[in-house]
DNA sequence: TTTTTTGCAAAACCTTTGCAGTTGG
DNA sequence: CCAACTGCAAAGGTTTTGCAAAAAA
């Protein structure tokens, strides 16, 4: 068992948004989670709780445990996702902000982001052969990327 | 990065040819090393490090420490391979028993080898769409099986 | 004998939990 | 005011590392 029950992808588009959403299902508006949210909108891409901890560049910092259970009633109203890229610690972002997929190079670490489109080719060819209903939000794609491929054939 | 640099599999039938490989490769064969193997051949599907320490059913037991540091070597030289089937801690095999890819259900967690036909399928449609060579005998698919998806669909 | 390997203990790493005090609404 | 939330400290689960003693070749 991977995933509990996703709920429904919140998309907000700023901090505001953000905020108005957490106070709708009864969450109240803390520091800490003001501060998690910026850090989450000035992210990047997926970070880890630890870098989102140490906060958006600004000399606060949040208590990891506080972060953790903020990510995690956060990802149970649907505004936050996290997903497993290759081994290390789980990576959160806003769910508006994340991609449906991801591709991951087993030797460089490259990671791209996948659309869609790209997406629902795979899951028709997973679903064909295997009867499967697939997903690469959580646990991404995992190949060599072309020059990693070119590299290791030329090896 | 999520691969080292899988050493070529070594397929061997049986405990005897297993310890012939380790010590053609230069390893000894020590009685923790001895018992790992035939832990490893008792098994029924990849198992964590700590049911391979518990032993083949045997009262021995080996330090979680050497196991892991054995199933490392072991791995080096291309007879064991470890794969991760959603959340939980890694599961190893023989390279030679292993399926070349797993399809995992995240509701009900229920796996499924895949074929190298069904996975070759999915591996062109991948290669297709991003130019990566994906592989899923390290990180497997995951989606959702039959009934879990139809159970999902229902409610 | 020499080098590898072991067991034990300790630590590292990521994450969760208990609790008493603080804060948001 | 009171439930929700916080920081701190401690523990949980998995894996790694250091080291002196033991065992393989």
């Amino acid at each position: 068992m991977t995933a509990s029950h996703p709920a429904p992808a919140i998309v907000a588009r700023d901090v505001a948004e953000a905020v108005a959403a957490v106070r709708e299902r009864g969450l109240r508006v803390s520091s800490a989670r003001r501060l998690l949210l910026e850090a989450l909108f000035a992210a990047d891409g997926p970070q880890t709780a630890e870098e989102l901890a140490a906060g958006a560049g600004s000399v606060s910092s949040t208590d990891p445990a506080s972060v953790y259970r903020n990510l995690e009633r956060l990802e149970a109203i649907g505004l936050v996702r996290h997903v497993h890229l290759g081994h290390g610690p789980g990576l959160y972002a806003l769910a508006g902000s994340l991609a449906d997929g991801y591709v991951v190079c087993d030797v460089c670490g490259k990671r791209k982001p996948a659309t869609s489109e790209q997406l629902e080719r795979v899951r028709r060819t997973v679903r064909n052969e295997f009867g499967y209903e697939s997903a690469f939000s959580h646990f991404p794609i995992v190949g060599l990327c072309p020059t990693c491929a070119k590299a290791k054939a030329a090896s």
